[in-house]
DNA sequence: ATTATACATCAACAATTCTTGATTAAAGGT
DNA sequence: ACCTTTAATCAAGAATTGTTGATGTATAAT
């Protein structure tokens, strides 16, 4: 059980750090109505491409998001289910008094 | 508004900056029962006592966690509202798709 | 075939973050 | 007064992370 406490752990840290940086958190912001292609980040932020290229990997070995590439196009989209993740880290770090039944994104309510 | 948008970006890369170690998050556990020493802290933990020094600081600083003296004593203790940002921007981030209706931590069903 | 586009990857450097051991300061105990 | 405990701070170095410009690769358009 401590292992298991233990890798919980390390993958809130995993994924808090792949949130910690600001041009990471637009890119979530700008997937969050769905799909994009990487030229679209580029240019609606004012980003250099290798710098779009290197956050997008960052989020993608965190699970956030997943790429598919169709013809010379690659397209990035956010895994519901890191960001459900996400939001259950975000419910089990409440203090005890302060905690109330929060349930799993999209069941709650 | 562009501002405020990049200013809740800010808040959150630095909130998610502080939950991105794993020491922290220990510490965060183990503060979630309540105010403790960092001596109790230092003993529980297998830490040297100016890393614990230096991490609970970035906490401080983060805002999730405040301090106070007694004595020789450091107490620490988490910032409840702070989890309530946690919490609020788990749910911001969730995809359109995804997204039900989550309310403020505690006010939630 | 040549050229252009979309993107990943790399190397080099800059910046930030983390760790360690030492020092400092305040509070209490003797 | 002196010693001990608790914890902050500091300096130095190690490690990690982020940026930039260049190069490589695949796909498509001419």
């Amino acid at each position: 059980m401590t292992t298991a406490v233990e890798s919980k752990l390390a993958r809130a840290a995993v994924l808090f750090q792949a949130l910690s940086d600001e041009t990471r958190l637009e890119i979530m912001e700008m997937l969050r109505g769905g799909e994009r292609c990487v030229c679209e980040l580029t240019e609606e932020m004012d980003a250099a491409q290798s710098r779009l290229s290197f956050h997008l990997r960052v989020l993608k070995e965190a699970g956030l998001v997943t790429d598919r590439k169709e013809g010379r196009w690659s397209y990035y989209a956010i895994v519901p289910e890191a960001l459900a993740e996400l939001h259950d880290m975000s419910v089990a770090l409440q203090p005890a008094a302060q905690r109330r039944e929060l349930r799993k994104v999209g069941r709650c309510c």
